[in-house]
DNA sequence: TAATTATTGATTATTTTTGAACAAATTAAT
DNA sequence: ATTAATTTGTTCAAAAATAATCAATAATTA
């Protein structure tokens, strides 16, 4: 078996498990620890996956070209939860929007075995299910490199040609009387796009979020169709109150 | 058995497999190992696989998840001389048109630090030059998730509103007397559309390429504005003939 | 038909890869 | 902080694969 054979299939364990210790790799492989360990070094230097005492991690949501790590650090667990119910909500051979916010990207891990069609300004989301079941469609324009992603007129038209069932959203602050809020105009105005494409448009706010009010608010409550959130039930009953259908 | 019949084969079986064996290939065509050695090193020069010590892969399963940063490239060095000839004609304030090709993506190293815009379908090169002075327009449309670019009709509409100063391409094969070629339809359009929206053509080609046809012609040599290679002076006194200016 | 060229196969030399043994470094535990 | 255990780095030898060289065969051409 060729190194580059090996390097597969050390990359398919790193993808499933996450991370793993060189007996592992060595005994899955059928082959010598200190093989492995040099695969794994060279991998390392090649910038494949994140060498540790032992065995190897992947190095996807750590630290790569893209790092939400900062952001996605926080409440990792609580967005991962809301990103979950989300991903339940779409139905094989469905396409999607995916926008470029930090809790939007979780939702990559669990639509990747799915056989959708995701449209996405955002990068880390291309990055994330590359080499997956998804088709991915990347919206084309200006990149912006803090955001990672892509933004501006030309974004926003190429958007406009597209119509998808669902599209999945976040926003910097929401509130029943002001509706939607961003920190940015280029942000609003993608979000503004995306859900003008969807037939159903699903926002994707932690608790953290919910009746604020942010810098710029750019759309009445009523764009939204539903709220996903790991708030408690007393907080969105303002919401269920205007219509908008609310998993928690 | 002639060569012609021998590559067919081969190519069938590694599409099967995705890898297999110099014996293996050895035996399925009743043939000496050595004889296939020579096949497979001819094959993979021409981009055809992907040459393993023991055997042969599929190009797909050969190329990572962005990592065709690598250093196991073929003729990193050369290229990397031809890239740098390549990234000394652009001026600062400059739009440039990148495609998705493995020579044109070395050029990234060169660039960053000029004040330019490019506009790519390439992601490789758009993580590259992320975090960089360049300034990036993304081409937008459908996601080929083995040669890691954007191409499709989306695309090369979204690449004709654009009009830059030079474009820098790569194709499969040129030749002085059928021009340019490609293994694949999509490369072919994408690159012809790149060049529509160009004032002045760059061709990066490594000496490997010049003078061969590939599976699809596309455009006449006349496409070609400047010629840059690592080729003997001798072999682009053709091209110099037909106008080209060649670059060494 | 003879001469030339290209292709194939065999042999040998070189390179690459692999595994083992031991020293050095790192982590964990007392 | 010091010791024990594990992991890693280094060096070396064996095995496998490749490259290089040369002879033999097949194909082409004059």
């Amino acid at each position: 078996m060729s190194f580059q054979n090996r390097k597969q299939i050390i990359l398919k364990i790193l993808e499933e498990k996450g991370e793993a210790e060189v007996k592992d790799f060595a005994q899955a492989l059928d082959i010598s620890e200190i093989t492995i360990r040099r695969d794994l070094q060279q991998m390392a230097t090649d910038g494949l996956l994140f060498r540790t005492h032992g065995g190897a991690m992947k190095l996807s949501l750590a630290q790569m070209p893209f790092t939400f790590a900062n952001k996605t650090a926080v409440n990792a667990k609580e967005k991962d939860k809301i990103c979950k119910l989300a991903a339940q909500q779409i139905q094989e051979g469905e396409s999607i929007l995916m926008d470029c916010g930090s809790t939007v990207f979780r939702m990559c891990q669990f639509i990747k075995n799915k056989r959708i069609k995701v449209i996405t300004n955002s990068l880390p989301v291309v990055y994330e299910l590359m080499n997956s079941q998804v088709s991915i469609n990347l919206i084309g324009g200006e990149i912006d490199q803090e955001r990672q992603a892509v933004h501006g007129k030309i974004a926003e038209e190429h958007i406009a040609r597209y119509k998808v069932d669902k599209a999945f959203l976040g926003v910097d602050g929401i509130s029943p009387e002001n509706g939607l809020s961003a920190f940015g105009e280029d942000e609003a105005s993608i979000t503004l796009a995306m859900a003008k494409a969807s037939a159903k448009n699903y926002f994707l706010c932690d608790a953290s979020k919910l009746g604020k009010d942010k810098y710029l608010t750019f759309a009445p409550i009523t764009l939204v169709d539903v709220l996903v959130t790991n708030a408690l039930e007393e907080d969105v009953v303002v919401y269920r109150e205007k219509g908008i259908s609310v998993l928690i």
